[in-house]
DNA sequence: CGACATCTACGATACACATCGAACATGCAT
DNA sequence: ATGCATGTTCGATGTGTATCGTAGATGTCG
């Protein structure tokens, strides 16, 4: 019958979103991480995502990351599907998300530096 | 006994730096609005900044800004001057700052529905 | 020299929120 | 229907940190 729920959660529209508010959900190394996952993988559902949390706290976390605009979820089944407002938020803030995931990794390491030649004066 | 204290503050390497480490120093309101000041004004002494928080808030901020990688702070006579690492930054991360410092303001709210040009007596 | 400035360091406080477990709702199967 | 799965919501807890006031370090100036 109705397997057609394809209902999609309240989310904001993106011109009420301020660039702070995006910042402080991306801060959240779980979101982070969530946001990454759906980037690459397109659509999950909670469970499938890799994160070390419980799933309560996934879905606290996807929750944060819907309202904040940065998700859409639909509601399939008994599963709530995500993915990342890609368009939309390269819409609303040119530039951001691609320059947050291709983002490199930092080098693994501050070796013991010191420098010959002189002491650095700080202080 | 010139300028010869041109010192400036112990500063990261930013390739050591991690993406999420600048999100969260950015995540900050305070913060936030401290490199964005910095950005259009050039460089600031740590009194000059107009935030509303006390100085020794003022401090705590740029010491976490510039421990993160984002400012960089010389020492000239008594105070201490700092600056945005715009070109190394811009390296680093491509695109990040440009796509925060450029993002445009929220518009106000949404108003629930009631089509524009309607009768807004209030206020 | 002493008085005053800028700024940081330190301890204390308060609040936000990330996390969890348990309880509940819902859908899909058998 | 019963059972089992997926997800959400709720309350509680712990931790991180933003904030402040005060004290101390340092530099400038009269």
């Amino acid at each position: 019958m109705r397997t057609l729920d394809q209902a999609r959660l309240p989310q904001p529209d993106l011109a009420e979103v301020e660039i702070g508010t995006v910042l402080q959900a991306l801060a959240d190394p779980v979101r982070l991480q969530i946001v990454r996952l759906l980037s690459r993988q397109g659509t999950a559902a909670c469970g499938e995502l890799d994160v070390p949390v419980k799933r309560s706290t996934v879905s606290h976390h996807l929750r944060t990351l819907r309202e904040t605009g940065l998700l859409e979820t639909h509601l399939k089944g008994n599963t709530r599907v995500s993915k990342v407002r890609r368009e939309e938020l390269d819409r609303r803030f040119p530039g951001l998300l691609a320059s947050i995931l291709d983002a490199a990794p930092a080098v693994p390491a501050a070796p013991p530096e010191e420098e010959p030649g002189g002491a650095d004066g700080e202080r």
